[in-house]
DNA sequence: TTTCACAAACCGACTGGTCGGTATATTACC
DNA sequence: GGTAATATACCGACCAGTCGGTTTGTGAAA
């Protein structure tokens, strides 16, 4: 332990309550849970707790702001790292993917900031925002395609509305009811329908 | 006033309960609504408020029985009354289109209810048959579509998944963002390029 | 037609309990 | 000894639901 071991020992408190909330946050509901649930399960008191954060919607903000920043890095890294459109694509894809996988188990915090996002301004631009960049980097893909050749030139805003709404749909599907069906499977064959159509249809 | 006065007044101060609370929880959700606040908004006292309601669920139950009642007969209309199957779909759509439309004048209750539905057995079966409905209704009419040749043979199951997964995530932008985006206009331009498709590929 | 007993409708103060947040004490590392 | 980290006891606000009591229409007897 070269360096300082009681700070290294909060940063620890503080993680575990990050991770303790966001399970039950995603298993129950925002309102659902208290801060003592919280501490309970982190098994830190209600002084420790509010020592690493101000408020129970301070918590809430910072995995908001870890998601929406994971995201982020997963976007950048499919831009950097593709080569064809299909590809990007394909990996866009398995992004959504993922995030229904999480859904899974009881990793459902997404669903919780819509929810939030609602009621509360801050939130809600988070969540708004998001939407946005998902939509306009499809936007983007699906140009350079078009430049490429790969794809007809016509519509591409509305294809790329139709990516993001199908992934919206399934996931919100998937929060719901994850065994009702393949739902990664199902939003992999979606999106495949649709680049088929983008190559073949004429304007 | 030929009858019963006092029913027909009790019958009033129930029924803008229910109103009020519609619009109290597609405005503020379920839990930051209290009791008190429904009693404020509609004019009745607490003691009316559980004259008429057993609990503050019980009225929510009875908002999410009216609401897929009210679907049902519509798509019951639907069924009944259009002949071919490219009407039946623009019905649909506009259908999905009316409750999109109800989420912007603050009556996002919808939403709600798929939020408590995460959490509460008994709304989680009402929201999973209803996708289930929602989706075996479009497959029974792109299958009628499929026996008048009017559509290609095949994965009619995935194209009523793009449909309702389609008209849930716009759905949900919708309740996000209302002036976001023109979402009935864009939903119907999603649901007809699906419907181009189905028409004219290849198997 | 008037009277009156009854029940449905309604009222609002109150209760038991929960929850977010605070004030203060204690510990352990520097 | 001073300071960051953690613990404990506590506060005030709020909230779903209760309860004893009051009003008001109704229907039948007088």
């Amino acid at each position: 332990m070269s360096k300082n071991m009681k700070a290294q020992k909060a940063e620890e408190t503080r993680s575990i309550l990050l991770k303790e909330a966001e399970n039950l946050f995603a298993l129950r509901g925002y309102d659902a849970v208290s801060v003592d649930d919280i501490c309970q399960a982190a098994g830190v008191s209600k002084g420790g707790f509010y020592h690493h954060f101000s408020s129970k919607e301070a918590l809430f903000l910072e995995l908001l702001d870890r998601w929406l920043s994971h995201l982020d890095e997963e976007l950048l890294k499919i831009e950097s790292s593709t080569s064809t459109v299909e590809e990007a694509i394909a990996r866009m894809t398995d992004v959504a993917g993922y995030v229904i996988e999480q859904a899974e188990g009881s990793y459902g915090i997404l669903f919780e900031f819509w929810n939030k996002a609602r009621h509360e301004e801050k939130i809600w631009q988070s969540a708004v925002s998001y939407f946005e960049r998902y939509r306009k980097f499809f936007l983007k893909i699906l140009k350079k395609g078009r430049e490429n050749g790969e794809f007809q030139p016509f519509d591409l805003e509305l294809y790329s509305q139709i990516m993001v709404s199908l992934a919206v749909g399934v996931f919100l599907q998937a929060a719901l009811d994850p065994r009702g069906s393949d739902w990664k499977a199902s939003l992999r064959r979606m999106i495949g329908i649709i680049l088929k159509e983008l190559k073949s249809a004429q304007a």
